[in-house]
DNA sequence: CTTGCATATACCGTTAACGGAATATACCGA
DNA sequence: TCGGTATATTCCGTTAACGGTATATGCAAG
């Protein structure tokens, strides 16, 4: 992962935003899409773009992928994504996600059974830990 | 000037380089050729491409364009150049690139009246501040 | 006003990013 | 085994970056 990779990956907007919702924690492919009420094509071609260059590691959960910020960041990545942290902190499109990821989360917390689309109490759920 | 368009000009190591050189100060454009040992269209055309964002300023003097950061870089910018910094301290490449640099400065100040390509005396000479 | 140097621009080919549509894969519950 | 959900991949068209070659512009010395 070379600091121009680094950089690569931070040039769109989709995956800045997929990042930044990372800080707080790790999440589904469902729920990025119902944060950043974007296509799932979309998420998750930037999700495997993040991943082949580093940027996000994840594992599956029953049958969703769970993504995640790497536990071993490289020096170089983890100033950058400080440094992210810092440059959006007052953005209102970031700052949005970060409200819609914590309305998110209200609701799984509450118990409803509903992992994603809304559509249909399903009796499962991706649980994050 | 976006995040993401900061992001789009570090993206190329070239750009990566000369932004680092002009951390140092101001430069024109065949110091640089000579320091990072490329190709005048090469430096000129990412020299352009950071100007029209806004991550360098240029002036002209006699028939050399000097160029250096922004006097009023933005929050996003200031914090990318220092992060920028921080990253590349330690490598090689960089480094390299501080040493030429600081053994021109040094050719100059001793009174060679060479600018760029050494090839003959001209009795001009490119005076940076 | 011509010559030479410094720099910029136009043109061209190659490559990769990006988004969308369609399809494939994987897993779970019934 | 079948249907549905979650996710990934393939295909395709558009766009832009990048490097090189050639050429143009601007300026200064003589």
């Amino acid at each position: 992962m070379s600091l121009i990779q680094i950089y690569e990956c931070l040039c769109d907007e989709t995956r800045l935003r997929i990042l930044h919702l990372l800080q707080a924690g790790e999440l589904c492919v469902c729920h990025l899409q119902e944060i950043l009420n974007e296509p799932q094509v979309k998420i998750s071609k930037h999700l495997a773009y993040l991943r082949t260059r580093g940027l996000v590691e994840s594992r599956k959960e029953a049958n969703w992928m769970i993504y995640s910020l790497p536990t071993k960041p490289s020096r170089e990545l983890a100033a950058n994504l400080a440094c992210l942290q810092d440059c959006v902190s007052e953005n209102a499109v970031f700052r949005r996600d970060e409200t819609k990821r914590k309305q998110m989360s209200a609701r799984i917390a509450a118990e409803s059974p509903v992992c994603c689309s809304q559509k249909k109490p399903s009796g499962r759920k991706a649980v994050l830990k």
